[in-house]
DNA sequence: GTAATAGTGTCTCTTAGACAATATGCT
DNA sequence: AGCATATTGTCTAAGAGACACTATTAC
């Protein structure tokens, strides 16, 4: 056994897991994947999906993480973030609980798959989430923030691309936008801004064609 | 003992400690506080000061980040600010190692006591530690982090008025953000962005006197 | 008066919102 | 042609940098 494990019966450590905070726009907005919890604690109540922290299997936090994606959603998330720290002694019944987040934005058909000690996976509104103190442990601050954070980059125009589809049309990147930050943009001053940042490139000769005029096909740049 | 600590005993938990990046104002520009350690690891090497989460005495991980720089540094140091959560298997010859990193801004003429494991405090400069491949653990990291995060919240004008005197002139705030962002800012410019923001209140008759003309002491609004 | 710092004014450039005008493909 | 959407252009206001000017105290 190792000197910090050794640590750790000289002083108990916490229980520490890793929640994931996953978001994704939907028709009517940001939506947060909650999962009904099976147990053993909360069992019944709506709750990011998450995992005990192994470190015997994790080589770092950000490998938890990903672990933790295949495990409970059966899907490898590329581009998780890192959103925060939760720790305290009253937050989970069992004992002194401390919660590494992490935040990801999905595409709109990511295919998922409920996975052990979860019933349910559903998409919820985030904002609505964010506020509700029926959901279990503290969960409702952790949405609050991944929420509050992801909106602060997006109105910065950093992009998620990862959500994105291959090719995109201006303006189905900004009505993303508009749903991820409920609210409307100036469809002139967002592409000024679009091509000030070179975050985009156009597709020479692609176009979406529809009922009307074709729209110029983009991919990140 | 709890659930939770029949969790660790199925998983094993990580060495998870509490590091606080102390940072000040000197007249050179941004100073980091770091102690040369004691051991058991990494003797003899500078590190930001730190210790074990102790869940038999911490409420929460704020509460931590206060009783550690108490026990560190002989100082309460209101307006702790948790900054990232580090973790992995390779960061501490130990084994596992979880750090939550806390920062905060101390004013210049903070009295501070080495605590135990420490044998010496000293100040360096905040970019040449975030440099520093010396540096004990990967502190280097955690430290570019938190100088980033500063200059950020001070680039936007949220300043750390804790760190402040009492009453201060705008030219002295001025001063401040210029050795904390490490370029010169426009004087006009600045005070009028000052002004918009109102975070500063003028204190009526109030003045600081030297060999000049006085300036308008302020306090934060 | 001179030096030194405090405080203000003006000009300009950049950014972005509001809103209008034009372009193009479909039916 | 008429519709719906794409794309571009113009006007304006806010914000901030550059820089110069004025103000006030000590000596």
């Amino acid at each position: 056994m190792s000197a910090a494990n050794d640590e750790n019966r000289k002083h108990p450590m916490p229980f520490t897991r890793v929640e994931l905070c996953l978001l994704r726009v939907g028709e009517q907005g940001l939506q947060v994947l909650l999962g009904r919890r099976a147990g053993p604690v909360e069992a019944g109540a709506w709750a990011l999906p998450g995992g005990v922290l192994r470190i015997d299997l994790d080589a770092d936090l950000d490998a938890a993480a990903q672990r933790v994606a295949k495990e409970r959603l059966g899907i490898a998330l590329p581009y998780l973030r890192q959103q925060a720290a939760f720790g305290g002694a009253t937050r989970d019944a069992r004992g002194w609980a401390l919660s590494i987040v992490y935040r990801a934005l999905a595409p709109f058909d990511m295919a998922l798959h409920a996975g052990k000690r979860i019933e349910e996976l559903r998409w919820f509104s985030a904002d609505d989430a964010a506020a509700d103190a029926s959901l279990a442990f503290d969960h409702e601050a952790l949405i609050a923030g991944a929420v509050a954070d992801l909106r602060f980059e997006v109105e910065a125009l950093n992009l998620p691309f990862e959500a994105f589809p291959e090719q995109f049309t201006l303006t189905e990147v900004q009505t993303f936008c508009e749903l991820v930050l409920a609210r409307r943009l100036d469809k002139s001053s967002f592409r000024r801004r679009l091509a000030e940042r070179g975050c985009v490139a156009p597709l020479a000769g692609q176009f979406r064609t529809g009922a009307n005029r074709p729209a110029q096909l983009y991919v990140p740049a």
